[in-house]
DNA sequence: AATCCGTGGGG
DNA sequence: TCCCCAAGGAT
């Protein structure tokens, strides 16, 4: 029987983590320099889920305001659970990544109705929630729950890559696993939640992406790379696609001072947020643009319209896109039979409605040029 | 495995 | 200005 051929080296640590205490080290620092940070008042597991998935691409300081407005709003999981949709996302606005937002909540709802309200501790029940994965289960699994589970995030692959020298591309899903085995071998018992958080602690304050602090490190001793002197140069991280360019014509559409909006797909992009209407254009294609606006919101929104002036070009990018949106000013001229997705709304009511930075930004294009009139 | 999914800050 | 990248997950 052919044993499956494993390289032990890269998954086991070297033998003075033990010997000489790497995690009481980092601990050490840890309990007398960590940051005071609101989801570190109590080990609630609602709580530190909240947190987990606001923090996920995120940073800390951006979390913060929308973090103590959301417990606000949703103190407790039965809160959020049983909230409107609309108003969950409303409170996740301008945060980005929305489908985490939806996720949540329909994990809340789901652990209200399968689990009693009680986030479930085990890694294979934790993993079925929507929106947690890998980091996040370990993470709340450790914080709340004190399970000795690995919470490998972007910090501690860094940091591991560092200590240890790794060369192995952290884009890569197979970096992630190789270093929650290496993490595993060093958890203390009864601190797993505090070592996950000292981990990443450290990535944040002192081993940052560019210019490390090695000098100030609390485990300057045990680090490989510092001793090579080649910590500036890892971890190894392969390079993202550029974004893709989208052009896209909006419409301004004015009716007896109301405004058309309509409400995006609850799946894809910007899932569920709403925009302003708007049809994207070929680069290439000889149409006028103002015609194929037109046409197209006929098409999706069976309404006419006059497209009267441009009002501006709005540039916004995404992780994997790049919109440049030209926004029209509009007349309704005909349609009331407008799609259930869409409809007419007072310019002061908008506010009410969730919309992503994008559309954001047009209206701000339409507020300049209301002040000029 | 590779791609999709937002936004803002810092060098 | 441009590029990186930040307490990732779903498909």
């Amino acid at each position: 029987m052919a044993a499956k051929k494993v390289k032990e080296l890269p998954y086991t640590l070297p033998e003075e983590f033990h010997v000489f205490g790497f995690s009481s080290d980092l601990l050490a620092w840890y309990d007398s320099q960590k940051r005071d940070l609101p989801w570190r008042i109590n080990r609630d597991p609602y709580r530190v889920w909240v947190s987990e998935i606001m923090l996920q691409q995120t940073r800390v300081e951006t979390v913060k305001p929308y973090y103590a407005n959301f417990m606000e709003k949703f103190p407790t999981l039965g809160a959020l659970a049983e909230a409107p949709e609309d108003e969950v996302l409303k409170a996740w606005e301008g945060l980005g990544y929305y489908s985490r937002a939806r996720n949540l909540q329909a994990a809340a709802r789901e652990v209200q109705a399968r689990y009693g309200g009680i986030v479930p501790d085990t890694p294979e029940e934790i993993a079925t929630l929507k929106g947690v994965g890998p980091y996040t289960a370990g993470a709340i699994l450790s914080i709340a729950y004190e399970k000795p589970e690995p919470a490998v995030d972007g910090n501690v692959m860094r940091v591991f890559s560092r200590l240890l020298y790794l060369t192995d591309d952290i884009a890569k899903p197979a970096t992630r696993i190789k270093i929650e085995h290496l993490v595993r071998q060093v958890i203390p018992a009864g601190r797993a939640g505090d070592f996950n958080q000292a981990l990443m602690e450290l990535g944040a304050m002192v081993c940052v992406p560019r210019s490390p602090q090695c000098l100030t490190c609390p485990v300057f001793d045990y680090c490989i790379s510092r001793q090579e002197g080649v910590q500036e140069d890892l971890p190894i991280k392969g390079k993202a696609k550029p974004p893709r360019p989208v052009h896209l014509q909006v419409a301004v559409i004015m009716r007896e001072g109301q405004v058309l909006i309509n409400k995006r797909p609850e799946t894809g992009l910007l899932a569920g947020m709403w925009e302003f209407p708007m049809v994207e254009t070929d680069v290439s294609s000889p149409s006028a643009k103002q015609d194929i606006l037109a046409n197209g919101l006929y098409d999706r929104f069976a309404v006419e319209i006059e497209v009267l002036e441009p009002l501006g070009e709005v540039q916004h990018t995404f992780s994997h896109l790049h919109w440049s949106m030209q926004v029209w000013s509009c007349d309704w001229i005909a349609g009331n039979d407008l799609p259930p997705n869409a409809k007419f709304v007072s310019v002061d009511e908008l506010d009410t409605y969730t919309f992503p930075m994008a559309h954001h930004k047009i209206r701000e294009i339409m507020q300049q040029k209301s002040d000029l009139s």
